[in-house]
RNA sequence: GCCCCCAUCGUCCAGCGGCCUAGGACGCCGGCCUUUCAAGCCGGCAACACGGGUUCGAAUCCCGUUGGGGGCACCA
């Protein structure tokens, strides 16, 4: 049979981490045993769903480079994946259940509800709530609840935590069809499970505790259940949910920030999964061809941020120089808030390759090479303090002007043959003394290696900085 | 309160009864290299939660304890 599973968030909020890597793992799952891919949006919130999330969500698998073979923009034999489309096919399979017996209208009021629950709480049992009050015929105004089977219990084999069991004196008579008319998530999302049979469900474990209802409803919609693999969650370095307060939780973010797809990718499939002994670098077509959710871990991981940090740096080292370019000079660009001339942009290239050496987010690249199109340069204050306000600094910044005014030929390796000059001539070691050179010309302390920066900078810009500090350090 | 899940270095993962004086990666510490920052190289610190079983033999199987996480909505 083919292997059919979908990914199916709620457009309420923007892409979270989390999910990206429940997507990621559906995906592999689906690409490596040749199955069907779908992407469904589970949109019955209609409070809570808006536009922006939905495009955000779509944007982001593409980034990661997650296709999907149907549902959402792409249609498919079902016409529609979004869940607000069918409303009239949920509310008509809750009629169903009821008529079939599954289901009942819920007479009880909300306080009569609380009651239930209050009373079984004080009496130590688990607070599952029966339905006592319960409506045959089509009530308007009164929620349907899905009549659990008691005494009856719950036994699967999930597929990344083995065999599981729930007693259904555990399990709520849980409400399938609000009382205006629409669906809850249980309903509309197994219905879809039923229709667009899905094989199975990779989801995570936040919702382990409502698979005894998804099944149990599956059964009585006349259909097989699907098989299930429930995923660790991803908690934060306090071992808590990863939420807000521990960072970013959005993938939007970690695009933004300068995170590369196939690091996010890697790094997200590491989490919980190993594509080998000994082996994480991987690309998405090498975790395809091995990946199996009977190997995902069962304890939740931490997101290590350092990590991921690491891994980014590793992907941008390995990319080809004109990639490297391609992708960092809009961002160099939007930092600087114009366009590079033609000329501009070959100083770019010259140094481009020095900072890919040296990067781990993209976003580093901006500030790495602003002093290559800024004038007058912006010093650094910090820089400043640090090694401009050290008695060689004078002596380093006007050797440099004598020795490089005098230089005839403006080549990183003349340039390097005249400054150690200088640095002989004065006593000053290469720390010490080509330090103040680099706060002149570049405005911080740190920056791409110096001798190839003044080449790039040119003789005329780069002495005239020199003179420039030199005049600040006189004053 | 009730239910469920989980348990190897600080973190992620390997280990699926003997190959384990427990391996790799990130991080951390020290060193080398070095024009800053990185990168690279070399070395180091660091874990099988605890208690019972089962077995000739347990990190690996079973039970309990403890600890952590998740869930208990007309949200998904």
């Amino acid at each position: 049979m083919t292997v059919r599973v979908r990914f199916a968030p709620s457009p309420t909020g923007h892409l979270h981490v989390g999910s990206a890597r429940t997507a990621l793992y559906n995906w592999l799952f689906a690409r490596n045993r040749g199955g069907v891919f779908i992407l469904r949006s589970d949109d019955t919130d209609t409070e809570r769903s808006e536009v922006e999330y939905h495009e955000d969500i779509l944007s982001g698998l593409r980034w990661m480079g997650l296709d999907w073979d149907e549902g959402l923009e792409v249609g498919g034999p079902h016409g529609t994946y979004r869940q607000s489309d069918r409303l009239d096919r949920y509310r008509q399979a809750a009629e169903e259940l009821v008529a079939a017996g599954h289901a009942y209208y819920d007479l009880a009021t909300p306080e009569q509800l609380e009651e239930s629950r209050k009373a079984a709480q004080s009496e130590n049992r688990s607070p599952a709530y029966r339905g006592e009050y319960r409506g045959e015929g089509v009530v308007p105004g009164k929620p349907i609840r899905f009549a659990m089977r008691r005494p009856h219990a719950t036994e699967f084999e999930d597929l990344v935590r083995g065999s599981v069991r729930f007693d259904h004196d555990d399990v709520d008579d849980f409400v399938i069809l609000r009382s205006d008319g629409t669906p809850t998530y249980h309903l509309a999302s197994t219905v879809d499970d039923v229709d667009f049979g899905i094989t199975h469900v990779v989801r995570g474990e936040d919702i382990l505790p409502s698979t005894p209802k998804h099944i149990a409803l599956t059964t009585a919609l006349g259909a097989p259940p699907a098989t299930y693999a429930h995923l660790a969650l991803i908690n934060g370095p306090d071992g808590k949910k990863l939420s807000k307060r521990h960072g970013h939780t959005s993938l939007r973010a970690y695009r933004e920030m300068g995170y590369l797809p196939e690091a996010i990718s890697n790094y997200l499939a590491i989490l919980g999964w190993a594509p080998g002994p000994d082996e994480e670098i991987v690309s998405l077509d090498t975790m395809v061809e091995r990946f199996d959710l009977a190997d995902v871990s069962r304890n939740p991981a931490v997101f290590d941020l350092a990590k991921l940090e690491w891994m980014n740096g590793v992907y941008i080292r390995a990319m080809a120089v004109p990639d490297f370019v391609g992708r960092s000079l809009p961002l160099a660009e939007a930092g600087l808030g114009r366009t590079l001339d033609a000329g501009e942009r070959t100083l770019f290239e010259a140094v481009a390759p020095l900072i890919q050496e040296r990067a781990k987010l993209l976003t580093e690249v901006p500030e790495q090479t602003r002093f290559l199109f800024t004038d007058p340069i912006e010093y650094d204050p910090g820089s400043w303090d640090k090694v401009m306000t050290k008695p060689e600094a004078v002596v380093a910044v006007e050797g440099a002007i004598a020795r490089l005014d005098a230089l005839s030929d403006w080549s990183t390796g003349s340039i390097e043959e005249a400054l150690r000059g200088m640095l002989d001539e004065h006593g000053l070691s290469a720390g010490k003394g080509l330090q103040p050179i680099r706060v002149a010309v570049t405005g911080s302390s740190v920056s791409p290696p110096l001798f190839e920066s003044l080449e790039a900078l040119g003789r005329e810009r780069s002495l005239a900085r020199l003179q420039e500090a030199a005049g600040r350090l006189r004053a």
